[in-house]
DNA sequence: CTATTCCGTCAACCACGTTGACGATCCTAG
DNA sequence: CTAGGATCGTCAACGTGGTTGACGGAATAG
């Protein structure tokens, strides 16, 4: 053992998750900001990535982000608004309103899924391959399985 | 090595990062609720680290916790209102205001610090302590290491 | 004494979340 | 076919945590 635990006290853990957490997400958008996407919000590609390919209704989006339906209907507005998301009606169910990805919306995705990838890779670079996917599935263990949602106002930050 | 990392998307990295921050924080105010602190958000565990055992004023609270002074008046009102902090007159500058704990957030603070500890020892129960020991070590050494200057002296967990 | 700088606060605003309510639409029972 | 209930999206009000801009009082430099 390197260092006994004495020395490690547990409040550090969340705050180094956190940061690193924060670090990858701020560094994904300045560069998606250096190609143009100066208007994504972290929280916007997950959101992207929670409406997919197919496309979804608000209801169902909510859904998969933890999120009320409310919620999830402003969070769409504003990406319509900004040209990622649009929404059309449903001619089976005049009640339903699908929501798709714009071609804005596949690149900002997209381009966020290659820079995500880099910045991975940056990590491997540092730490090591095995390291790195050590710390994914000692996460994984520890983390209840079933999370994807986002539910997390104020700790985006920027 | 488990798996390779052929193919780990850049994405859940961040994912992972969060959740297992997510977790920490959701059990430790959990268990703060538990031991009669309802009213203690997430944020405010941090905010009261900040504040330290010395007190400090809402613009330096600010520049430690990176956002601006009107923020951390704000937060600092709340947990005003909350009963764990309070404010106080400078004797040396009229224009400073002292915000100091009280009792109570001393209390909170003091059970922050255990639960974290024990939370931590939770991870270490079912990963090992080198595996805890290496992510803490790992995210160090990629994030930026002022992020959120801790260095808190006089953390009386002990 | 005056000019500048520092400190806290007020005001307006934005992003993101919550509940509650409500019309419109669909579905099913009678 | 019609009546009731469930579902979908939206409006409204509100809470929390953040921002910038402006401003008055207090310390300090000249």
């Amino acid at each position: 053992m390197a260092t006994t635990d004495a020395e490690r006290p547990g409040f550090l853990l969340p705050l180094l998750l956190l940061a690193g957490f924060r670090a990858l997400i701020d560094d994904l958008h300045a560069e998606l900001a250096r190609q143009g996407h100066t208007e994504l919000r972290p929280l916007h590609g997950f959101v992207l990535q929670a409406v997919g390919p197919d496309g979804t209704t608000a209801g169902e989006l909510g859904q998969r982000l933890g999120v009320s339906k409310q919620a999830a209907g402003k969070t769409v507005d504003r990406l319509v608004a900004l040209g990622y998301l649009e929404r059309a009606d449903d001619p089976r169910d005049a009640r339903r309103k699908l929501v798709r990805m714009t071609d804005r919306g596949y690149d900002g995705l997209r381009r966020s899924a290659v820079v995500f990838d880099q910045l991975r890779q940056r990590w491997v670079a540092t730490l090591g391959a095995e390291r790195v996917a050590a710390i994914e599935d000692d996460l994984r263990a520890v983390t209840p399985a079933n999370w994807f949602r986002l539910d997390v106002p104020g700790w985006f930050g920027a």
